[in-house]
DNA sequence: CTTGAATATGCCTTGACAGGTATATTCTCA
DNA sequence: TGAGAATATACCTGTCAAGGCATATTCAAG
């Protein structure tokens, strides 16, 4: 989970991923869209290989790389977490509840 | 998003979020939980609140902070387009139209 | 207004990481 | 096998960000 969102999180990896979300490419191809040095472009993949997010397959002497799938499937799987306990917070309510338990929550706090 | 994801890539912020997910807390709680020390808590919760992740409001001395929906919400939508561009990508159909444009597709990939 | 709690900020040091460039590696084909 | 295309790797350098620690700030209460 934190390798991925730790790949995503550099700007040219971002746009090599989706770059790559339009269907498989080999290095050139990338470098060449995004105007970016080879070496580094191979380096980028590296680190995306290295989390899970792409695969590699050669063909002669190029490589194609693509996503997988279940990097993302994680991290909407996390994502999911999120939304239940936010959207449907219920603030007001848990509020009202958290009032009247305000004075034991305050000695158990300290313990964990 | 880029913010986003820079800012939820970090090991620790990423552990103030999931604390955060359940109910907003002050500062010295957060700290506490994640035995982590004062000054780099508030330091990690200055940069979620840089990126939009959190909202704070002031209660007394304290500071309590609490997750923003809107971030996740936005990195769930950039999720959708991968998930509709890889599981249905039909790559074997999409192969062999690519092999019958192949030959042409050679010279168009020069220009852009 | 002094004290202490809760939090923020400033400064310093260190490690990680991205870019640049040269070079190694692998493969095709003549 | 020699040349050149496509890619990976090594090394150097500069930058940036996270942790540690001291200190400033803000607030409540006596």
């Amino acid at each position: 989970m934190n390798a991925t969102l730790t790949a995503l999180a550099e700007p040219n990896r971002l746009r090599i991923v989706e770059l790559l979300r339009d269907k498989p490419r080999p290095v050139g191809e990338i470098a060449r869209r995004l105007r970016l040095r080879q070496p580094q472009v191979s380096k980028h993949l590296r680190v995306l290989s290295d989390a899970g997010l792409v695969d590699v397959r050669p063909v002669a002497q190029q490589r194609i790389y693509e996503l997988r799938a279940e990097p993302f499937d994680e991290l909407d799987t996390w994502l999911e977490t999120f939304r239940r306990s936010m959207s449907d917070r219920m603030d007001r309510l848990e509020d009202l509840i958290s009032e009247r338990k305000a004075k034991k929550e305050r000695e158990k706090e300290r313990g964990d």
